[in-house]
DNA sequence: ACTTATTTTGCGCTGAATGCAACCAAACAC
DNA sequence: GTGTTTGGTTGCATTCAGCGCAAAATAAGT
C-alpha cells in the first residue's frame, strides 16, 4: 500500500534543507554549509538544493555568507518566532497547568516578570475551591513563589540590588532574607525548581520551575501552591515534578533539547568590575 | 515581461501563511486563526490554504488547537529559530541588556540591519511597563534610534543615498535631517554613542551605540530608549554607559580587546583620542 | 430537528518541479 | 600558464504535483 502524501514534497525538502542547515555539530565547523554538502547528506540532486536554497533565501529563511557562500538559518525564523512566543506561551501552557492541577490537586499558576513584579497570566484551580482568582494580578517579586524560578538565571549582584531595594533595609531578617533568596536560586539553578516556605513573606507555600522559550531564556514559571503544608520531602517530590513538567512546556515551546539556557556559557559581568563581588 | 520565479510558488504560500499567523493583533483576538479566514485574508483558496497547513502541521511548524480548531505558529518553527545566528545574540546579550534596563529604568532593545529594516531582535522592558513588544518587528533605518549606530561603518555616499531614498526629497528640512545625520553618524564615529532627538521622525528619543563581533564588523546595536526626555548632559551620560556596555558586548562575542574595528584604521588622527573618552 | 458557518475531499487539467547533463567558476597543483 | 578537483548554477523535455472548482463532511448555532 502507498503511504498517503501528508505533506507536499517541496515542503518537507525544504524543512529537511533547514533541519541540517539548524544542526550545527556535525558538519564542516560552526558557520553554514555548502550546496554539495547539503545536497549530499540529504541524497538529493545537487540542483534541487541549490535552487531550493535560492528560494528560501529570497524569503530570509536562510541566508547565505556572500565570501564563503555558505548557507545559515535566516532572519525571518527569528522574526516569526519571536512576534508569537508572548501569545503562545498561554496557550501551550494550559494543558500542562491542568495536568499539574489535577494531579496534585492545588492550585497552579503561569506567571511571568515583568519589571520587578510578578504577573500570573493564568491560573487553574484546585478541585477543592474556594480559591482567590489571581489571573492578571501583579506582586512584587519577593513576595510571589514564582520569584525565585524567574530570577534563576540573574546574576547575583543585580538579583541582591533588587531584593536591598525591597527587603527593609538594616534588618537582620533582611540580611538572612537575602541569603536565603540566594541560596534558593541557587537550588534552582542545580535542580530546576524551588521549594517556597512561609517565611516573611505573607504568601502561601508552594514550589516553582522556570520555563524557557525557545531561545533558552527564562519565559516564565509554573508554580503550584499549596495550601497546608506539607512534609519536605513530599514538597521536594512536588518540586521534582513540577521541573520536569515546566521542561516538557519548554520543549513545546520549541527550546532544542540539548541547552538548557545560560549558566552554561556564563557570560561576562556586564556591570564590569566596579561593583564588589 | 515575465517576471523571473525567484520564488517556488508553494514557498511563497507558506510564508505567506506563516506570516499570518505571525501577525497577531488585527485578526480575532489573540486566538489562533481559521483556514477559512486565513484564506480569505490571502485571497487564495480555502482548499490550498486548508491543505497546505495540513502539510506544515505535520512538519510541526503549525499546530492545531484541537478544540478551537484554529492554527497557530508550532513548536518546529521556534526550535528553528532558536538555532538561528541572531538568537546566538540574544542570548549572549541578554544580561548586557538587563544590565542596562534596571539601570536606568527605560526600554533597552537589541537591534540589527537587516537591508534597509532595522529589526529588533530583543527588549526588555522597564518596570514601568507600558510596554509594545518589538521583537521581532522591523522598522526602516531612518526611524529606528538604532539606526546610526549600525549605519557608523558605513560611508558616508551610501547614505547620503539611503537616506535620499527613504527621506521626502526636495524639503529642505530632509536636507537638514541627511546633515544632521551624518553628523550624528560621525559622533558615533568618535564617542562610541549616538543620542537620538525627537525630531523629524515620531520615534521616541534615546540613546544607542554599535556592537560588533569578532572580525570587528558591527553586527547590532543596544539602544536604550527613552521615554520623559531629560537634559541633554544626562543623555550624554546614559550614551557612555551604553558605549561600555556595548563594547563589553563586543568582547563577549569575540572581539580582541585592542581594535575596536573599522574607525580606528580611519585617518590617523593625531589629535588624541586614543585614550577613547 | 433545521440552518449556517467552516473545513475537507474528489477529480480533471495545467503548470511547475524534477533530474540529468552540460556549463560555469574558483581553488589548487604542477 | 595548463590541467584537475571541488563546488555551484542553468537548460530543457518529461512528468507529476498543486490548482481551482464544486460537492461532501463536519461543527456550531437556533
Amino acid at each position: 500500500m502507498s503511504e498517503k502524501p501528508v505533506s507536499s514534497a517541496g515542503l518537507r525538502r525544504d524543512m529537511e534543507i533547514l533541519e541540517v542547515l539548524a544542526g550545527h555539530g556535525d558538519g564542516p565547523d560552526a558557520d553554514g554549509f555548502g550546496v554539495n554538502w547539503i545536497a549530499e547528506r540529504l541524497g538529493r540532486e545537487k540542483s534541487q538544493v541549490s535552487r531550493a536554497l535560492r528560494a528560501l533565501e529570497a524569503e530570509g529563511m536562510v541566508e547565505r555568507d556572500p565570501v564563503t557562500r555558505r548557507y545559515r538559518l535566516g532572519w525571518r525564523l527569528f522574526s516569526l518566532a519571536a512576534r508569537t512566543q508572548q501569545s503562545r506561551l498561554v496557550r501551550v501552557a494550559e494543558p500542562f497547568l491542568r495536568h499539574l492541577a489535577t494531579l496534585f490537586d492545588e492550585d497552579t499558576h503561569l506567571c511571568v516578570l515583568r519589571g520587578e513584579m510578578v504577573l500570573t497570566l493564568s491560573s487553574v484551580p484546585s478541585s477543592r475551591a474556594y480559591h482567590r482568582i489571581w489571573e492578571g494580578v501583579s506582586v512584587p517579586v519577593i513576595m510571589a513563589a514564582a520569584g525565585r524560578s524567574l530570577l534563576a538565571d540573574w546574576e547575583d549582584g543585580q538579583i541582591r540590588e533588587l531584593l536591598r531595594a525591597a527587603l527593609p533595609s538594616g534588618l537582620d531578617s533582611a540580611i538572612s532574607g537575602e541569603e536565603q533568596w540566594l541560596a534558593d536560586i541557587e537550588h534552582v539553578r542545580a535542580f530546576g525548581y524551588a521549594v517556597t516556605d512561609v517565611e516573611l513573606e505573607d504568601s502561601a507555600a508552594g514550589v516553582s520551575a522556570p520555563v524557557r522559550e525557545h531561545r533558552g531564556l527564562i519565559a516564565a514559571a509554573i508554580s503550584v501552591s499549596v495550601t497546608r503544608t506539607p512534609a519536605e520531602s513530599r514538597m521536594r517530590e512536588m518540586g521534582a515534578v513540577v521541573a520536569e513538567t515546566a521542561r516538557r512546556l519548554s520543549t513545546a515551546l520549541g527550546l532544542p533539547p540539548g541547552a538548557p539556557g545560560p549558566g552554561s556559557d556564563r557570560s561576562p559581568d556586564p556591570a564590569g568590575s566596579a561593583g564588589g563581588r
